[in-house]
DNA sequence: CTGAAAGCGCTTACAG
DNA sequence: CTGAAAGCGCTTACAG
């Protein structure tokens, strides 16, 4: 085989000269228009095999207005970016978007980047972008949205705003995860949760709450966290301060976050208390740590690969028809039961 | 802010109209050649950014033959893309490419999707690609060679063939390994090897030897691993039987992945086998199972994020300059110590 | 230093 | 059903 990169690549008019039609006719049996003539298209068929031609994007975007990518947009913070939920994510997007010829293409708002995003996207290199991991102060789905650009949320903004999300029943969660302390015969439970200034963590906290008067369960211990693993290794450490203060124990520990439990567990073990058999623990993500710790976690999963999926859907059906009104998928949350409770 | 979509994005030629010039000029100023008139820049450069002028791709692109895009290429496997090592990579390639205007696209190759990638770059949406977790059966790089495509891979290639690539110095971290364990104490080593078949095995277990003939150690105790937990647990169970069997056991354990000594931790402790008190381990990867485990593991570190900032050095280049000679870069391991060893 | 013009490789009304 | 032609928005020799 010879240079493919040296030797100019085949064109439409070279498959039409070969196949003795028009650039037209080729460009319909190209992008499968049905009108074509079952002969002329086989003709044209092999033409373009014996060719090996294979369209130019460039060009064919240049017409159509079309970039045929969209973005994954993510904060510039190392730790999202090693993160499974981010591969999970990527997983979960793939597979929509492939069979459709639409790229993926990766980008990290650094600091003051956010206008980078948008000229992307005004630069037709991306028709649309899904935005992860943003955080409150986060300008860029409004800036977005006031450009009038296809945008997709992976969680419910912290402000209500016009914009399409897909998210996990949150609450439901929770309660997921404290009808499960209860089946395995917890009375007095407790919970360190994520910050109340993020959704998750407020939602989390308010299924929970739900889920303990629909048991019928005394007053919980509440200690608040911020989803980091020294989060919550301080709100532990407060957890058993309180415990002692109040002279009651608690037998059931939900924690909002798995990264937030594995700092957890440690404090409860140099408190004496053992894990499972002391206090049941349950946690929220199914994130890695949730299986090398130690017990590994219960915990309450988010079906991510699904929601990315979701996501990538109405976000192509966004760049289709921008004109439609904008939605919100909510998805189920299933309880995955390891050793911690 | 008016919808950016609905109305047409501004051209060139309407910035070459509100600055009294022609088209030419505008794309000089824009592309920065240095021979416009400093007045007439200054004039160009007012009317871009009153109109909000932002170039189109595509358009430059099909006359440029540039995709301004390269890939990252996976193998289609759930493992790879919740590997910690996949974000890595890519945090360690964006800064790189971000402020040439290059974009970085992700793409798996699903059973026999190969041509894909080999159409995305003949299609010239991708300039180039950089190939992470290649195994030996995977015929992607010698098909993009063929094609005479730039091509990086991420590895040592398992046969040798005109490419460029990033590697560690696998025999080297390997050494680091035994180093600290003879500097510990430890007196009898033992491994659990990689995949003998692959170079990341055959390299880490050569380093491996090569360091324990230079302490003057005797004999180890060689047993292969297969690079996953179950592999690691398997193999350490026929290390504590052999050790049995030969009536001297090890004080100091190598195992060729982090992965594979979390297998293989558990069946130690089940057969009395303290860590690192009784046998100091010392694994290879520092991915995340590395922290997360119980003891914490000493482990040998690739510079990842370099080694991948490398690679899209190495493959802008290539892009720049088909014709150069291949070439391969070797980064120096490091050893990052915690309680196992 | 600047502009007129050609051309990159497609798609898509518009005729026929 | 098919083709001639215009046009998408740039860059780049080529003159001047």
């Amino acid at each position: 085989m010879k240079a493919d990169v040296d030797r100019r690549p085949v064109t439409l008019e070279e498959v039409a000269r070969v196949a003795g039609v028009s650039r037209a006719t080729v460009s319909r049996v190209v992008n499968g228009v049905a009108t074509v003539d079952r002969e002329l298209r086989q003709v044209v068929e092999k033409a373009i095999s014996t060719t090996g031609y294979t369209p130019n994007r460039a060009a064919r975007s240049l017409v159509t207005r079309r970039a045929g990518a969209i973005g994954l947009v993510l904060p510039d913070e190392g730790r999202t970016l090693h993160d499974p939920y981010f591969g999970r994510v990527v997983a979960g997007v793939l597979p929509v978007i492939r069979p459709l010829g639409v790229q993926l293409v990766l980008t990290t708002t650094d600091p003051g980047g956010h206008r980078e995003v948008v000229d992307d996207v005004r630069q037709r290199r991306l028709d649309g972008v899904i935005l992860i991991h943003t955080h409150g102060a986060d300008p860029l789905p409004r800036l977005l949205i006031e450009s009038n650009l296809p945008v997709v949320l992976a969680a419910r903004p912290v402000r209500p705003m016009p914009i399409t999300y897909v998210d996990v029943d949150q609450a439901a969660g929770a309660g997921l995860a404290v009808d499960h302390l209860v089946a395995r015969g917890c009375r007095r439970v407790a919970t360190i949760t994520g910050p109340l200034d993020a959704p998750a963590g407020q939602d989390r906290l308010r299924g929970f709450r739900e889920a303990v008067a629909r048991h019928g369960l005394p007053e919980p211990l509440v200690v608040e966290g911020d989803f980091s693993r020294e989060g919550g290794a301080a709100a532990a450490r407060e957890l058993v301060a309180a415990e002692g203060r109040a002279g009651e124990g608690f037998d059931g520990l939900f924690v909002a976050s798995d990264l937030m439990a594995t700092g957890a567990l440690p404090v409860l073990r140099n408190h004496g208390l053992r894990v499972p058999e002391d206090v049941k623990v349950v946690g929220f993500d199914d994130s890695s740590p949730a299986v090398e710790c130690d017990p590994p976690l219960t915990t309450v999963r988010q079906p991510v690969e699904d929601m990315a999926a979701e996501m990538a859907r109405l976000l192509v059906e966004r760049v289709e028809r921008p004109d439609r009104p904008v939605s919100s998928v909510v998805f189920a949350p299933t309880l995955v039961v390891r050793r911690s409770g």
